[in-house]
DNA sequence: AAACTATTTATAAGGATTACAATATAATAA
DNA sequence: TTATTATATTGTAATCCTTATAAATAGTTT
């Protein structure tokens, strides 16, 4: 199933006029892989084994280029660094305020928000983006013990 | 209005034992009385007439006091600086993604997908955070006069 | 006033990201 | 296949935003 959604990627990539490198190709498969939402420097690190004299630039230029195809995702949150999220489904992500995890969860998409902010703002309005905040079970867990 | 604002935040800043000096209050005068969501460098300019030799640092430091008290909210949004926020009142952002705008606009809390995540992840939800993207009216402009 | 603490300042350092030029690779045309 | 052209990668430098540090200053408390 990752596989064919690798196979889907690829296509859009070759009808954007983009191409496959090997570099490219795995950017886009690491990401796909991963449940969690990586930074440039985690799938810097990712990828180090396989291609030992990958560029952090190709990181980012691969990065860019996916977002610009609609492949990928950036989300900026609080720290530092920006992290990437395959756009597959659509989803939103709930965080761990204390071991800052990132997991997704699904919800009815929030289409009446969409509509009644556009009506108030007068914004063409392209998307939303939504995260829930709050303590993780194994956080929880382990201030219980901790008491 | 803005000025009964700004005598309850010095006396939540005196409660919580911070001093007030002047360019503390300078900068929570100011953000206190703009209507966007200046970054840390807008808010520098803006009192360089002022205080001709503030740091940035100062700037850096006082809005992290600030937020600490729970006066200022930072905002991380696409761009690369963060965005400082005054308006304790709960809102939700809309953010042009031609000008990087962000304006405020209401709409009643989502309190259902608040519960919700909570059930689905097991997590302690704490608060959620809601965006919406689009096109502003001066940028939708901009683009009919282009072509 | 003296001692202490918090704040400001100036500057340096850090990290994340981008810009750039040279090189290498892939796609296309002859 | 070879030559040509366009695109991608690499390595490095530069940039931007933010934080750390140390010295100087200002405010508080005794």
């Amino acid at each position: 199933m990752a596989e064919s959604k690798l196979q889907e990627s690829i296509a859009t990539l070759k009808k954007a006029g983009v191409r496959i490198t090997p570099q490219r190709h795995a950017v886009l498969d690491y990401l796909l892989n991963s449940m969690t939402h990586p930074t440039a420097d985690d799938i810097y690190k990712a990828l180090e084994d396989k291609f030992p004299n990958m560029s952090v630039a190709t990181v980012y230029n691969n990065l860019r280029v996916l977002k610009e195809v609609g492949l990928v995702r950036e989300l900026t949150y609080g720290d530092s660094s920006s992290r990437f999220d395959c756009n597959t489904s659509e989803h939103y992500h709930i965080i761990c305020e204390k071991c800052n995890k990132i997991e997704d969860f699904h919800y009815p998409s929030l289409d009446e928000v969409e509509k009644l902010a556009a009506q108030v703002t007068g914004y063409d309005v392209t998307h939303h983006r939504l995260e829930v905040y709050g303590i993780c079970k194994e956080c929880q867990q382990l201030e219980k013990e901790a008491k």
